[in-house]
DNA sequence: GAGCAACCGGAGGTGCCCTCCAGATCGCCT
DNA sequence: AGGCGATCTGGAGGGCACCTCCGGTTGCTC
């Protein structure tokens, strides 16, 4: 996967653009980007168009379909939760490391109403431009899982694929109530705690 | 709330309709349940109006929106879910009968896929009709909870709120994910037993 | 600067939402 | 029984968004 200095947005064009379509191009993404922080990413993509000074034409050349811009956009988010994990990788506290990337990722997912709620759909459907999100943000996520668990502070029993479902259910949950910033940090909390109290029951 | 054997759906009209008006409201909430059931709950009012064989103008007569139609589908989904809560109150089990009762609360949301959606942001929502759905559900999930603190089986500091919208948002992860139904339950048991491990740290 | 491939943009077909109101229907009342 | 007003019906219609398609335009190359 050979990240150049030129955005390749598997489905987007990257090898040598004319410069008008580059510059509309980048005036699409720009303007999606504003528009799916402030709408969610359900905004009109004809706004978007029309916001960015280009017809609605140009938008589907450059992004077949909503997914595709929502991949794009999403890309640079992605790019950094991907650096965070390996960042976190080489501390200390590998359980500590696990739960504040999950907190990133649930950040950087709440920027875009809908996002969240995209990348669970996307999970088992091939076709979408977003599952190629999923997949790199999965494997970071393994990486700390497993150390977590080599280290005896998380079970060994859970899976990568459920965390990462539950990681995203509670992003969605928490771009539900924005009147509550805190709401996703008590959600991963409680997973990270789980329920159970002093004379727990045995499940 | 005075719950006869006439549906009541706070919005909808109750008191004596006309025999063609009540005809036509149970031919729609009807249609509307399949259509549901089967499109998720984005389904085209058209053609729910369509299927039950009446214009759309009267379906709107009768549901002045989306919400008020997905209340009156919900109802009965809803009266279960407390009737079993009471049921689940008396048993001697009060860390089980919780955990229980939100997996009740999963599946029946899961047999419309949006539902799980819609009641989240109805929970903000005052002036949606779904928002009445939410509350009898939270003082259910409430007396269950407290319960189950009270035995000690569940730390103090987890909130009713919280629980039930993490609850939803498991839902909305399972509904994501038809091909493995089994996901509902792994997420809520991660849930009620936590992330931690043997050796965990302390966070 | 000529030619052509790449690109632009918006008209247009489709589908859905929701409103509105002229006409059909029901059921009470005499 | 039959009339009459309140109630209900249904679909036309305006608005909006999606996405496609293709005649016209633009930038790049030689």
């Amino acid at each position: 996967m050979a990240t150049s200095t030129v955005r390749t947005p598997a489905g987007a064009p990257a090898r040598s653009m004319r410069a008008d379509a580059r510059r509309n191009y980048d005036r699409l993404l720009n303007e999606a980007r504003a528009s799916f922080a402030e709408h969610g990413t359900d905004a009109s993509l004809e706004d978007v168009a029309r916001q960015a000074g280009v017809g609605i034409g140009t938008l589907y050349r450059h992004f077949p379909n909503r997914q595709a811009l929502m991949y794009a956009v999403f890309q640079e988010a992605l790019a950094a939760l991907l650096a965070r994990s390996r960042e976190l990788a080489e501390g200390d506290h590998p359980c500590h490391a696990l739960v504040e990337w999950l907190g990133a990722v649930v950040t950087h997912t709440g920027e875009y109403r809908g996002v969240a709620q995209a990348l669970m759909s996307a999970t088992r459907d091939e076709t979408s431009a977003l599952a190629r999100c999923n997949t790199p943000l999965r494997e970071a996520g393994a990486r700390l899982l497993a150390r977590a668990q080599e280290s005896g502070a998380v079970r060994a029993e859970v899976s990568i694929d459920d965390l990462m479902q539950l990681t995203n259910a509670i992003a969605l949950a928490a771009e539900q109530a924005p009147d509550d910033p805190a709401l996703a940090d008590r959600l991963l909390a409680l997973t990270l705690q789980g329920l159970k109290g002093p004379a727990a029951e045995q499940g």
